[in-house]
Formats: structure tokens, sequence, C-alpha cells
DNA sequence: CAGTGGTCTAGACCACGAC
DNA sequence: TCGTGGTCTAGACCACTGT
């Protein structure tokens, strides 16, 4: 980190000086978790004012690569432990252990689960989710929000949509579904789940996502809809779920047919 | 948008201008494409300095919301048009018609699909996919480096690797792999494949990355590793896919069991 | 050319955390 | 209390786009 500005380059000065933390960064000079020189270290070394060596920060901290911490300092981010999502943990033959998906699978990873529940109860469906479950805009479902977090860290927040019709009278419309979750209670009043769809993408959260998640500056989100389907082919669930795209990696399986 | 500053209130001056904006691009007062008062009026109408606006117009591209252009101006983005991949767009049923999945699908979706070969020769294999192969670090191995575009917009990069032993002597190692894709001449060589298994993840680009797919600042892409599996479950290909995140909706379907 | 965003300075004050 | 990052100003010059 003895790096110098090149004042006959074209290339701007706070680039620059991202240049030279960025290279330090995975270099391994900086290691995960150490300590970036304080900003006016930065403006001292690098003969600039804090407005520069702020711009410097800022574009590592969008590319994810630094985290700060007012009257702390600036770190380099840490990786912290993936959670493999595997396409199948929602299969009949994980849920008859009478365990939800989630909780099962924290379990074997040794972090402590948490599930917060927000709302249980009937509202309006969405317009975004009208197709996948062949309703209309509008029309009373079954809606379930809830964000999970594990050792109190959050990592996913989730919607459920469920016809009303399906969800009426059954333990799906309180705060716990009971053992195996809301596809278990589905299928005992007899809509066989044949499948599972899942629409995956990514985008940056919109503040409030951010705040909910506890994402730091920078951190996408991968977006998950999954809607589960009836041997009939009938859609009975739709789910919208958010995640801190570090923290998740999904594991799908295809059959090359 | 005759929205003031509350100098009461503990939020930055800059963060309430991006919510005034933010507020006023969700309303729809502030159309996709529309351009957003430049940095003059927004100083002039909230009597701040030039430093303050440009926090609050960083913080909105950070989201995703806008796009600045030197010398024309700031902008709403526009939401581009989606392209879907399904799952099964590397089946065999669409592989016989024998053309390329890129290729393929662009088609259908109106789009003109072009396809830049960077690299195909050899290489050696990087640490991260060893285990994915089932070989070692620094295997001799054939890479295929290339990048797709839409309609002459970058929209994803994609890096395979075969063992060499496979490849060696095959079309696989020319630049055009003949028609049905590396995938047909794998399977010309009697390796029947019987599944893939995919990866999916999203993360903050690297600035390499960000120039190659011409991504705008604020961009996450999206990564996919699939991996190529025989009926004697042996793998044959890795493929690296980095994609510009808000061009992609990954569709994945998976059996209830 | 005028207007736009992009970069940079020098200085100021504040809020927070550690000691 | 001191050092940290967070916010803000007033002013300057540059690079680019459109006319």
């Amino acid at each position: 980190m003895r790096a110098r500005i090149d004042p006959t380059s074209d290339r701007p000065a706070y680039k620059q000086i991202a240049d030279a933390l960025r290279q330090a960064i995975k270099a391994g000079e900086l290691a995960p978790g150490t300590r970036v020189p304080s900003e006016s270290e930065l403006i001292e070394q690098f003969g600039v004012s804090q407005g520069t060596v702020r711009g410097s920060l800022n574009l590592l901290r969008s590319e994810g690569l630094i985290q700060s911490f007012q009257g702390r300092g600036v770190y380099v981010r840490e990786r912290p432990p993936i959670r493999r999502m595997a396409s199948d943990r929602f299969a009949r033959r994980h849920r008859d252990a009478g365990k939800a998906a989630y909780l099962a699978e924290a379990e074997t990873e040794k972090v402590r689960p948490e599930v917060e529940v927000f709302y249980v109860g009937p509202g309006d469906l969405p317009e975004k989710f009208a197709d996948l479950l062949n309703l209309k805009a509008g029309d009373k479902v079954l809606i379930r929000r809830r964000r999970y977090l594990s050792d109190g860290h959050p990592t996913e927040m989730a919607t459920s949509y469920i016809p009303w019709k399906l969800a009426d009278g059954t333990q799906m419309t309180e705060e716990n579904p009971g053992p195996g979750g809301i596809y278990a209670r589905l299928e005992e009043q007899g809509y066989e789940l044949e499948r599972f769809t899942e629409q995956v993408t990514a985008r940056m959260p919109s503040p409030e996502e951010a705040k909910a998640l506890m994402l730091s500056a920078g951190m996408p989100v991968l977006t998950l809809i999954r809607t589960a389907l009836t041997t009939e082919g009938t859609p009975v669930e739709v789910c919208d779920t958010v995640m801190t795209a570090d923290l998740y990696l999904l594991d799908y399986e295809i059959p090359a047919k």
C-alpha cells in the first residue's frame, strides 16, 4: 500500500485510490475483517482532500468490498458462511419429518434459527401474483409475512399468498402452521402437491428491505417467487422471498431429458 | 416535487432529497426514461450545495432507480424487457433442433442475438471449479470464454471448462462447436448427459465485469455455475455464467416428490 | 457556445465509539 | 477526550453533449 496517485493519468484520483485499496484487498495485504487505513491517513498518504478519499471508499462500498462504521473505522468485509438452499427442500420426504424447511436446514448448519411472524391473516392479492395464482388482483387471500434469522442476523423475508378458500378454517391461518408447515396442511386438505416453480432474479433492495435485512450499503438481494402446484395443475400458494445475496447459494438439479 | 427540506429533522438533507425524488419516481410523476431535474435545479429548489445534491443522486443510483450521463442529464432508469431462462433450455429435445440455446431463445423474443468468442483453447482449471469437475486445480482443460449480446447490448459472460481429454480433437476446440453446441458434441463422444446442476447467487460486479457487461453503477449480477453430468454421474463440463441481473429471470421447475 | 454532470479543494461541524 | 466516519458548504475547473 505504498501506491501514489499518477497526476498524468486520465483516471480520476478517487478511482486510483480505490484501485490501490482494491488490489491490496485482493492480494490479501488487507485481510477480511482488517481495518482499512482511516480517512485521515489516506488523505495524508495520497495528498488529497477528504471528499476525494470518501469517493474512493464509496466506490469500494458499492462493490461490497468494505463496510464502514461511524466512530470505529472502515473494515474489509468478511465473507459470511453461505447457506445452500437445495431445490428439493420442500419435497414431501423432507416434510414428513415434521420439521419446517428452514429450521431443519439451520439445524444441520449449527446456527440458531429464528422465525419472526409479522402478519398472518386475510388480505388482498397484489397484482403481480394474480396470474401465478390464477386469481384476480385484489381477491381475498391468506397472507403470511415473516422474517427468518440465523444466530440473530436477518437473512430472508418471505410473504406467502394462499387462496382464502383453501386456508379458511385451517391451522394455516395461525401463526404456527403446525408440523410440516403449510404444505403439509394443504395436502391434508386434499390438495396433493405435484411440483413447484421458482423464478429467481436479483436487484438492489429498497430502503425498507435494506433496513429489514440489515443490509450494508451495496449489498444486492436475491428474489425468489415460488408457486406450489397440485396434481391437477392448480396453483395453491405463491411465496415471494427476498434474501441477502451473499448469504445464499441456490442449488437446482435439472434432468437432461 | 414541491418538497422542501425539514431542517428540524435528524435525517440528513441528502437523504431527504433522495426520499422526495424516490417518491416522485414511484408515484409516476417522474416516469421511466424521464429526465430528473438537473443538479443546478435541485440546488436551487432545496437550497443546498452541489455536494449534497450529488449525495442524493449517488444514493438513488445505488438503488438502481436512476442513471446519469455526463453532459446529458440524469434519467429515471427504464426497465428493460426481461429474458426468461427456462431451466430445461439445455434439454436434449431442444438441442436436437440443431440450434444453440441462446440463439433459439433470442429468436422467440425478436431480438438480434450475437455471440462474441473471446477465447477457445487449452488452459488451467481454476481451483474453485476443481471439485465440481472431479479434477485438480491446474489440470489441463478446454476453456471457452464468450460474451452474449442482444440487439448489441451485452447481457451475459460465460466461461466453460471441459476436461481436455474429452475435448481434444473434437469440434469443441473450435470457435463454432457446431449444431446443438458442445453438449451435442459431448454426447456424440459417448458421454450421454443425464442431468445438470445449477448453483445460483448474486453479487456486485468487479470493475472488469461492469465494463464487459456495460453495467451502470449499482447494478448487481446474477451468477450461475452449471455442471453437466453423464448417466455415470461423471461431470463433463462446468460453465460459469455472469448475467446482468435486471435482464434475467431464471425459471426452475421442481417435483414435489 | 451554454448547460450538463464529474472531479476536487479547504474548511467546518456533527455523531458516534473507544478509552 | 480524541479519533473515527458522516454531513455540508462555497467555490473552482474539467469533460461531455447538444445547438
